[in-house]
DNA sequence: CTTTTTGCAAACCCTTTGCAAGACA
DNA sequence: TGTCTTGCAAAGGGTTTGCAAAAAG
């Protein structure tokens, strides 16, 4: 069990996602709040948005060839990253059936997790 | 139609992949021929694998905070990340479902592929 | 001779790290 | 007080880019 501290820093900055839209990168978080907060610096965004993804609170959502982001809403939920615009949007296709799998795998590897990445375009770049 | 020119280079680099074991990242291509060909240009191996695997002659795998990998096996197999050594593996799953989804979703995003990508621990590192 | 491709080095993006100073419990 | 956490700046990994020179067709 790992203790971890209250601080200033990691309230600000889950109120921060909790207050943006759509799915911010930690960059996108760090330039919100250093306007209300000049202080903050990015490595503290950087430590605790990992902390509060790893403590459930957000999600943690990565993005192959981009910056990770983040969203506060943590019911589970897939995701598209515009070609185009490289913005990340949330879609609803639904259930997506879980993938099976033996936890051991014939080429002995153990297998933990997996994650699905959908590309296309968004509606903007549509257009 | 793209036009390319046939050039020592890119028969150098796909050669050398079909020579490598697993999945070389772009780097580990090039450290690998450099030594017979100490005049090919990093930048030269990474545009020619990009192209190699445009065209198909090579398949492309995106490793999620990693080293995109290659794989000179382009029968659509899956591919697992050791979380301690880092390095990719092939896995046996066998008849992954395809997802069905609609091309439009009903966020109005256009939907053109998506890929997944496993996580776990290989066989040399669970001793 | 035109256009693609190369090699080089620098730039780039995103993220992590070491460390001393500061804050929390 | 002990140890978590911060801010800073620098380093890190992987990849792309601009450009002039070289090669392909």
């Amino acid at each position: 069990m790992i203790i971890t501290r209250n601080t200033v820093q990691r309230e600000i900055i889950l109120q921060t996602v909790m207050n943006m839209d759509s799915h911010p990168s930690a960059d996108e978080v760090y330039e919100k709040l250093k306007y209300e907060n000049p202080s903050i610096s990015r490595a503290t965004v950087y430590r605790n948005l990992e902390l509060l993804a790893k403590r459930g609170k957000i999600l943690h959502i990565e993005i192959p060839k981009g910056a990770d982001c983040f969203d506060f809403n943590t019911i589970e939920h897939h995701h598209m990253r515009c070609d185009i615009c490289r913005k990340v949007y949330d879609i609803n296709i639904l259930k997506i059936p879980k993938i099976k799998y033996d936890k051991i795998d014939s080429s002995g590897c153990i297998i933990n997790e997996y994650t699905i990445s959908f590309k296309g375009i968004c509606p903007n770049c549509q257009k």
